[in-house]
DNA sequence: TAGCATTGCATAGCTCACTATGTAATAGTA
DNA sequence: TACTATTACATAGTGAGCTATGCAATGCTA
């Protein structure tokens, strides 16, 4: 129960969970994080350019739009030349909670990382960069 | 998309799917995993014992418990001295996997950390622990 | 321009995590 | 001994990830 799979499993699991709980007020989910993050940035984008900014499949990014939906986040508008695609809006409620959502987000980055030395602290995210990196050029010759 | 928390997440996505699709010829699921670790280790032990062993929620193990019975990865048995109890028990099939899955686990661990030098891996290890000992006692006075 | 390929998004079905709750069986106690 | 509390496990329901597949709209080309 050392090795580096099981540790960042069980690091990411428990994060996810002081996240949920941070933000459970705000009426938001952690998976619904990193779209709010790029809405807040640029409104009006559509499902594939949103995708190109995140980190996960087409299908996962769908299911989770619509439960942004669902929960009055966001809203979905045609777009004006592909009837294809659909514009994704921030609703009033999407937008009031950027700035506490962000705040809750530094913070617990903080906290977490509060027991590691600043150089302690940037090594780790040095490291797993360098191991995502790795990662990803593994299963991609 | 470079705090803390963010490429923990992103990091344990790619580690399991990496994980899944090497271990995909033994009839097995990352899920599985640390419940065989426990199960080579010691045989016949109750969900309790075996939930003691592990990080997870007792509902996540029963259901666990479930998908690896349908694989045939183990069986059940009434506990003799507490009807409420029942004993688990690998498989021939479960217990077969064994050396192979060890293998897989060690050399995606080797491979994942490879771009970092022993020390660099061994600090990364250690911030690791660190951190998830942070995250436990953020949520508990 | 008709037909085929591609694209954008949705849906289905799976794993695996969580909380909350239900159901027996066992244990403790008035 | 009859209640009540506790324990061991299962089940229901949700989120969030994945792959595979479907469907309609758009674009390309013979």
């Amino acid at each position: 129960m050392n090795s580096a799979g099981y540790l960042v499993n069980n690091m990411a699991r428990l994060l996810v969970e002081v996240l949920r709980k941070r933000i459970a007020p705000l009426g938001i989910v952690p998976g619904q994080f990193p779209a709010l993050l790029a809405l807040w940035e640029k409104d009006g984008l559509t499902q594939k350019e949103l995708l190109a900014l995140l980190d996960i499949e087409q299908a996962t990014l769908a299911n989770t739009l619509t439960r942004m939906e669902r929960d009055e986040l966001i809203t979905r508008k045609e777009h004006p030349a592909d009837a294809r695609a659909r514009t994704i809006h921030l609703t009033d409620q999407g937008r009031s909670i950027r700035d506490s959502a962000y705040q809750t987000a530094m913070q617990i980055n903080e906290e977490v990382l509060a027991d590691l030395s600043e150089q302690e602290a940037h090594a780790f995210l040095d490291y797993m960069r360098r191991v995502i990196g790795k990662i990803k050029d593994i299963e991609s010759p």
